[in-house]
DNA sequence: GTCTATAGCTCGATAGAC
DNA sequence: GTCTATCGAGCTATAGAC
């Protein structure tokens, strides 16, 4: 791995350990083991080095989301699928923990893409849901969009509980629920 | 107000906008108008103030928890009140944020109180949920401590999703996707 | 109780040698 | 490309006068 890659998934790990605010040029420097000048040769300073990072974690959300999205079995499997998803729960979300940090959210550049990696992270599920609901699977009286941002809701908020709780298992258990009250609308063939 | 309560309600503030790591005693100070040596003959340092603060408000959002809990209504119109509360929600929750603040959750101090709070909140909707289920309002199929769990999650994860789209629809777009679940698990009369 | 002064450190960045 | 030196500002806290 060259310096410049070392750069980003250092800041990647700190952005996930300690957000925008709590992390410092100099951590970064420490954990990728690439001097002041190095850093600043290949970034132009910490906002710059934080957008790459961003936007590899975003795109890295993207593409597991998908992978789930786009296995096999039917709706309701495959959004379970997603939401069973193997996950570092006590760590969070590398992206949505950072709608929670005052510099991220200030500047337009580093939300940009925090917004649209969950724009259309719920747009998909949704699409998804109206699938499943199109094919009968699912009952008629439930609505794709909102549901769709509640389950996504019920991942983001399930990190929160557990790293509160200080117990991964809470996180699972937040996914159960949802699952549980999914199941209330699944059409018996 | 005096100007230790001035100084808990300003840190409270800083704490919600911006979490520990984001704030400073400078900034504690301006906004409160305390000085210096005022702030610290108060209080010992930024940990213990932050404690003070943190105390306030999770005892603040028990009680506003509780007066919804204990409405008048079936268990889902008090569920339904506490989950459409008017809210901030692009303020995000104000003890929910601090799970994501690295020093807040390293000092168990600090992080007691925010565990307290979620698991009180959780166990306590739970109740609700299985007194529901006991007077025949809600399914036997629905498991109380999990439904519990998912929709304190989709509040906590609908706060991530409307800071993250910028907009408070989004929140409520996430409530409304949970009572729509919920509705399914609702016996007719 | 509140003030000012000061400490020792880290922050985020720039400069210029190699 | 990477290094060391340095900058001005802000951080968290202590000291001691009033």
């Amino acid at each position: 791995m060259d310096t410049r890659e070392r750069l980003i998934q250092s800041t990647r790990e700190l952005l996930w350990e300690r957000g925008y605010v709590g992390m410092s040029p100099k951590a970064i420097q420490e954990r990728s083991g690439a001097g002041q000048g190095s850093m600043y040769h290949h970034f132009r300073g910490k906002p710059d080095l934080a957008l790459a990072a961003i936007d590899r974690s975003a795109g890295e959300m993207r593409d597991r989301a998908e992978t789930a999205f786009t296995g096999s079995g039917t709706v309701i499997e495959r959004v379970a699928a997603y939401l069973r998803r193997e996950r570092d729960a006590l760590k969070g979300c590398p992206v949505g923990r950072l709608t929670q940090d005052p510099d991220v959210m200030a500047d337009p550049g580093l939300s940009a893409p925090i917004e649209r990696t969950f724009a259309w992270l719920t747009d998909r599920l949704a699409g998804l849901l109206a699938q499943g609901r199109e094919d009968g699977e699912l009952d008629a009286s439930l609505d794709p969009a909102t549901t769709a941002t509640a389950l996504v809701a019920v991942l983001q908020g399930g990190y929160v509980l557990a790293r509160a709780a200080g117990s991964a298992e809470v996180y699972a258990q937040a996914v159960e629920g949802a699952l549980g009250l999914l199941a209330g609308h699944v059409r018996q063939p």
